[in-house]
DNA sequence: TTTAAATTGATACATAGTCTCATTCAGAGT
DNA sequence: ACTCTGAATGAGACTATGTATCAATTTAAA
C-alpha cells in the first residue's frame, strides 16, 4: 500500500522517517489504533522518532483523509481507523463496546449530490451505527426475565 | 425537548441535577460541544454540580446514542453532536475544520439489512464526509495560480 | 417518611496532546 | 555527487483533559 506514500508526495509533503514509521504502524495495525499503540508501534519501528512527529503525522493523515479518528468506548482518547478507497463502515455496541465493520454504504449518490449542491469537494466518509450487539441483547434480555 | 429526560428514565438511570443540567445545556447549545463548552454551560445552570458528573453524563448520554462525540479540527477533545431522531449527519471541511451539517442520508434501508444480518439492534448512526468546504477549494486554487 | 441503592462533589492524580526552538533532513536544482 | 533552503523534527517542559476514590447526599420506590 505505497498509495498512501504517493498522496502525501503528490500533496506536496516530504516522506520523513517519522511519517514513514507512522505508516507503516498503521497499515500493519488490524483496523482500530489509539495514538498510544501508533507510540508504542513507533518505538518499535524506528526509536529515534519523537512523539510529538507521531501526532502530527496523525493530524496530516487526518488532514488528507487516509485516516479518521473516532471514539469508541470511553471517551479518553480516539482510535484512528484507515480509510481505504475513502470510507469505513463499522457498527459500535454501546454496551460492550464492540467494533463490527461492514462493507457496503451505498453512499455515492448523495456524495455527488452534496458537492454539487454544496460546492464541496469529498475525499471521504465514515458511517457509524450505535446500537447492541447480539450478545449484549441476550444479556439484557436475562436481566429482565424476573 | 424532555424525549431526552424520558429516555434516561426508561433507561433506569435517576434525573438527576447534574443530569438535567448538562441536557439543557446540550439542548440549548447550537450543534456542536466541547466538554469544556459543557463544563462551562453548567458552571451557569447550576455551579453546584461537579466536573466529573458533566463527564460521567456525557459518556451515559454516549451510551444511549443521545449524544455523540466526535473529531474535529484539532486532535485535543472531542465535540458532542445530539442525535435527534437517532441520527446525525455532517461534512467537516479538512482544511478549515468548517462543519456543514445536511438533513437526508437515506440509510435506513442499510440499517435493516444490518439488523437482520447480524442480529444486532441499531439506535443511531452517524455520517461524516471529509473534504474541502467552497472557500477553502478557492484559495488552493489561488496558491496554485503561478 | 423511611430506606437502600444510585449518584454525587471534592480533590488529588494520571496521561494525552501541545508548544517552543535549536537542529536536522528531504529533495530540488545544479 | 554536492549544495542549499525551507520543511520537518526531537527533546522535554508544560497544559489541560479526563479519571479514581470515597464519604456524603439524593432520588425514587415502598
Ligand atoms: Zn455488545
Ligand atoms: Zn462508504
Ligand atoms: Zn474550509
Ligand atoms: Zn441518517
Amino acid at each position: 500500500m505505497s498509495d498512501h506514500r504517493e498522496r502525501l508526495k503528490l500533496a506536496g509533503y516530504k516522506l520523513t522517517k517519522a511519517r514513514l514509521a507512522v505508516l507503516q504502524v498503521i497499515e500493519h495495525a488490524d483496523g482500530h489504533v489509539t495514538s498510544a499503540d501508533v507510540l508504542d508501534g513507533v518505538a518499535l519501528v524506528d526509536p529515534a522518532v519523537g512523539r510529538a512527529s507521531v501526532f502530527r503525522t496523525l493530524d496530516l493523515l487526518t488532514r488528507l483523509s487516509i485516516v479518521r479518528p473516532t471514539y469508541i468506548g470511553t471517551s479518553a482518547t480516539p482510535y484512528y481507523v484507515l480509510l481505504p478507497g475513502g470510507h469505513h463502515h463499522h457498527i459500535i455496541c454501546t454496551v460492550c463496546s464492540r467494533v463490527i465493520e461492514f462493507a457496503e454504504c451505498g453512499l455515492e449518490n448523495i456524495a455527488i449530490l452534496l458537492e454539487e449542491r454544496l460546492k464541496v469537494k469529498l475525499t471521504g466518509h465514515l458511517l457509524e451505527f450505535y446500537g447492541q450487539c447480539a450478545d449484549c441483547q441476550d444479556k439484557i434480555a436475562v436481566n429482565n426475565e424476573d
